[in-house]
DNA sequence: AAAATGATCAAG
DNA sequence: TTGATCATTTTA
């Protein structure tokens, strides 16, 4: 059986080729990936357990369709494996990770988190609170939405076009995840997208309590 | 079910 | 310049 090169356990950080790849390997490949965040002199780690796919050339559900080009949608035209950061609703920011070759504007959504390390700042970024004070609910809810797992990490604009091997701010191989063990869905909230409304894009880690919706 | 809250973008 | 929209979350 072959090995996949791109699925091992480790702290590793994940090589800019992991990113130059179709949009629907990446976000499968995403899952059980380390997002690994330095601020305020801790370090924040989080397991990846819910990814979305948004392919702009073909996909009515991205920002990005029809190769779209505008101030936002700039950092997706670029190269793979920065971050595409956007605000959403007057209150939020969404991570996202862009992908395939150079003028492509392809990416994809994190949409949930599982806390690996650092869950306290999390929660302080979050509530200013220490996870240690909140309910089992609550400590659930500090990572499974795109919105929250931003303010967990402290994710803002500053991040947006970052490359995902720096610093303070990467993507690590972290846990290998089987086949078996990935569920499809369709996408989130975006029901204005036609057809693509349907396109069953969204991927997630069986039964993890992590993510945004559970599964229908 | 509906509010919160402001950047974003296409249209004028 | 304006106004509808929005890849969400919280509260009720």
């Amino acid at each position: 059986m072959k090995e996949d090169i791109h699925e091992k356990n480790s702290m590793e950080i994940l090589p800019c080729e992991f990113y130059n790849r179709d949009t629907l390997e990446v976000a499968p490949g995403l899952l059980g990936k380390y997002l690994v965040r330095v601020i305020g002199g801790h370090r924040l780690i989080g397991k990846i357990v819910e990814t979305e796919a948004y392919k702009g050339p073909i996909d009515k559900g991205a920002h990005s369709y029809n190769y779209r080009r505008t101030p936002r949608t700039e950092v997706m035209f670029g190269p793979p494996g920065h971050a595409y950061v956007y605000f959403i609703y007057g209150m939020y920011y969404c991570l996202n990770v862009v992908t395939e070759e150079y003028g492509e504007p392809c990416a994809v959504l994190i949409r949930g988190i599982e806390p690996v390390e650092g869950e306290d700042y999390m929660a302080l970024l979050r509530y200013g609170k220490t996870a240690h004070d909140l309910a089992v609910p609550r400590r659930i809810n500090l990572t499974n939405g795109p919105g929250k797992l931003c303010k967990a990490f402290g994710i803002t604009r500053e991040q947006n076009g970052k490359p995902l091997w720096s610093n303070d701010f990467y993507l690590a191989y972290g846990e290998k995840v089987e086949d078996s063990q990935i569920a499809r869905s369709k996408r989130i909230n975006i029901d204005y997208a036609e057809e693509a409304r349907d396109f069953p894009w969204r991927f997630l880690i069986k039964g993890n309590p992590y993510v945004s919706v559970p599964v229908k």
